[in-house]
RNA sequence: GGAGGGGUACCGAAGUGGCCAAACGGGGCGGUCUGUAAAAUCGCUGGCAUUGCCUUCGUUGGUUCGAAUCCAACCCCCUCCA
């Protein structure tokens, strides 16, 4: 295959990245790679006790398609050895250690999510408790002799708890070290991630160079935000796309981002490219394509990338019938019941309300309804009933 | 080790003997409207029950007709000093 120019790569590989740490290291080491045709390593690190990927994760993953289209080798990385320390200060609980059962299965989980995007041919599946848990506790002091308290403070997350007089535990300091020694460990030449790690990565280029390697590359890509359009895309915000939800929910979420996040989620989140996502953008700029309809083209792109055309098109027919013309779904589960039931005490066997409070105050507030009727709470549900059930403005069942 | 501050519902945060199932904000849910699961707006947000009862303010006991509020012990967190 013969490759763009060094140059060239270096703008595609750059494109839409914050910031590229080493630019003419990059270079080089693309030079190089040509020259002895070696693939590079580029390095990924995944926390292995939460597997659920989401779309901001993808923007990433994208990234580490392009040099693997370039042939270069991915690593993903799952700190398995990592993630049995965890960060007492954002769980309530110490985190338990995953048996190694559980890291398998997480792992596959990874491979599921990770494979929609990246090419398995050229990814290696890497563990760092291979490496990090023989090492001794000497091994351990000499390691943290390579960073100082002062520069750990200068971490925003350290130095804002530290502010604070919020806990630090002593050995949170080393996950940015354990997360270097991977890098260490992989001789990486290049490592990708979102903003958030760059004081880890920065780390992981500094022991590299104490201990005599070439300081990998570094590559930020931007954080994508979350569904309320502030926050950061996290599972435990619970604002993010995963990127196996189904492509009905995938869809849904997508059109409850605030509208000024939409050119966002056009640019990072789908793979339109950026000349299809400037010219709806323009096309939206001077109103020939309304907020929602720009959204629509966004949710579709969305669901397309993780579920093929097929289903994006689904999902968005289905949207349009449920929540534009207010009609029930073309799908929706069938209930059947045995014996006259009271409304509420159906409303909980089908967790559409969590106690017979919350089935009686659904009820007050107007939100249930049979085939378009309002229910006022003292009909009784029985096998003659036959009908369209609406609870809220998104939940159906068929019965009858 | 010493001195002080604090632990309240999903989260943040008021409340310092009855008017407290507990202000307020966020989140969540619902109604209306719309261009959409957006925005705006109004409302709901412990449980059981046809207006009464039960459980809840770190834990366990105690004082009191009555405790989130007072007392005791214990657990946990933070600050300053060593």
């Amino acid at each position: 295959m013969q490759r763009p120019s060094i140059d060239a790569q270096l703008d595609a590989l750059s494109a839409g990245a914050v910031e590229l740490i080493g630019r003419d290291e990059l270079a080089a080491k693309l030079e190089e790679s040509a020259r002895a045709q070696r693939p590079l390593v580029v390095k990924l690190g995944a926390d292995p006790s939460a597997p659920d990927l989401h779309i901001g994760h993808a923007v990433v993953l994208r990234k580490l398609r392009q040099f693997q289209d370039l042939g270069h080798q991915v690593v993903f990385l799952i700190g398995d050895f990592t993630g049995r320390i965890g960060d007492p200060t954002q769980r309530q609980d110490v985190r338990r250690q995953l048996t190694s059962a559980e890291v398998a299965a997480n792992a596959r989980t990874y491979r599921d999510q990770v494979f929609r995007i990246l090419d398995p041919a050229k990814t290696r599946l890497e563990f760092n408790s291979t490496w990090l848990a023989p090492l001794t506790f000497a091994d351990v002091i000499e390691l943290a002799a390579h960073q100082t308290v002062a520069r750990m403070l200068e971490r925003e997350d350290f130095k804002l708890r530290f502010k604070d007089n919020r806990p630090i535990y002593i050995h949170e300091f080393f996950y940015p070290l354990m997360q270097g020694y991977d890098s260490v460990a992989l001789k990486a030449d290049v490592e990708l991630g979102g903003t958030d790690q760059r004081f880890n990565l920065l780390t992981a280029r500094e022991l590299m160079r104490d201990l005599g390697l070439m300081p990998e590359v570094v590559l930020l890509m931007p954080l994508l935000v979350g569904l309320d359009g502030h926050q950061k895309m996290s599972k435990s915000l619970g604002n993010q796309i995963g990127l196996l939800d189904p492509p009905a929910m995938m869809f849904g979420k997508a059109m409850s981002v605030p509208d000024e996040t939409v050119p966002e989620y056009l640019r990072l989140a789908t793979d339109l490219g950026p000349d299809r996502v400037e010219a709806l953008l323009s096309r939206h700029g001077r109103g020939e394509l309304g907020a929602r309809d720009l959204k629509e083209e966004m949710a579709l792109a969305l669901v397309r990338c993780c579920h093929g055309e097929a289903a994006a098109t689904m999902a968005r027919d289905e949207f349009r019938r449920v929540f534009r013309d207010h009609e029930a779904p073309s799908d929706l589960a069938s209930i059947r019941v045995a014996e006259p039931t009271r409304l509420i005490d159906l409303l909980v066997s089908l967790k559409a309300a969590s106690s017979l409070t919350e089935a009686r105050r659904l009820v007050g507030q107007g939100a249930v309804s049979l085939d378009g009727e309002r229910l006022s709470g003292a009909e009784s549900i029985g096998p003659d009933t036959v009908g369209v059930l609406r609870v809220g403005k998104r939940r159906f069942w068929r019965i009858g």
